[in-house]
DNA sequence: TCCAAACTTAGAAGCATTCCAAATAAGAGA
DNA sequence: TCTCTTATTTGGAATGCTTCTAAGTTTGGA
């Protein structure tokens, strides 16, 4: 859940990009949207399909689907791509930083680090893409799953020691 | 296709991993890692598959996926995510550095940006995150795709003038 | 040489994502 | 506000990458 200020932020920014390209805003387009917006946890589509059906009966997945593959042609989200589950992750924001995804809780989380912030505009500048996106990920292992994983492997170490 | 002596290098690191891990060195995982080392495409399983295929004729898909499966576990291979294709594009350098992937063409490109080397460290330290991969990537249109579609928009516009 | 465990293989299965055709709703203009 | 065109939604089918499975093969140690 982010900060009032930067969900609207970033909601204004998703719908802008589908009014600039000529999309309408449906319910539904809305309503992903602003789900978008307030996740901080990059979510995948079955997460936002999960998420909003109990709202909006009559929302399908397909819809999910197009929405964001929209988004992500428009250049106003990011896909980071799958975090050991076999789903592709969302990233609606999409100023520079890292994502650490842990590959056995599937969490994606920031983490905030300044220097990013020059990478893209060299890259930019110097290669000649067209760049519609970034996918700056680290993948591993979160602190409570490598615990998680001690313990597993050492179920009594505490007790016979 | 990579100068022989930085093939030689991943080579020997990717079967030292496999080695180290207790993992039997078999023909087919030796031609995979062969493979990996060479080649500068950043392959994916069927790139793999498909050319070890006439020299290994009884090579299956599902030893290429097991052996980079245990690859990217060990942290010896980088799983870059899809290029606009659906398959999982795999990196045998596991250095630092960018990647530029075009969702047209589905190729996969490295660029150099010696900045890049501080972050995983960084990371790795302040997050307490056990890192096994990277995955740097953007992602757009490279030069030539931007061309052709380009001339694909206006095809007798030079005529035309 | 013999054996147990690891590995490979072909094909089936799983599942995220895409495709499709019919039903619906957005939004421009009257 | 009402109408009309057309983009969009929807559920289900289809696609295709990846994983699973069970049987056969290979490996390396005893
Ligand atoms: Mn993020
Ligand atoms: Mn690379
Ligand atoms: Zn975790
Ligand atoms: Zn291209």
């Amino acid at each position: 859940m982010r900060t009032p200020e930067v969900q609207q932020r970033i909601e204004s920014r998703l719908l802008s990009a589908l009014r600039q390209a000529g999309l309408r805003l449906t319910l539904q387009r809305r309503a992903i949207c602003r789900f978008l917006a307030q996740s901080e946890d990059h979510p995948t589509a079955q997460d936002i399909y999960r998420a909003l059906k109990p709202q909006y009966p009559s929302l399908s997945l397909a819809t999910v689907y197009n929405t964001l593959d929209a988004l992500v042609r428009l250049g106003a989200v990011h896909r980071l791509g799958e975090a050991g589950d076999d789903a592709a992750h969302y990233d609606a924001d999409i100023s520079p930083h890292i994502n650490l995804a842990c590959i056995r809780c599937h969490r994606v989380v920031d983490f905030p680090l300044p220097d990013v912030a020059r990478l893209e505009d060299v890259v930019r500048q110097a290669s000649g893409y067209r760049i519609l996106g970034a996918r700056m990920v680290y993948y591993g292992l979160c602190p409570e799953c490598q615990q998680a994983l001690n313990q597993e492997a050492q179920p009594t170490a505490a007790a016979s020691e």
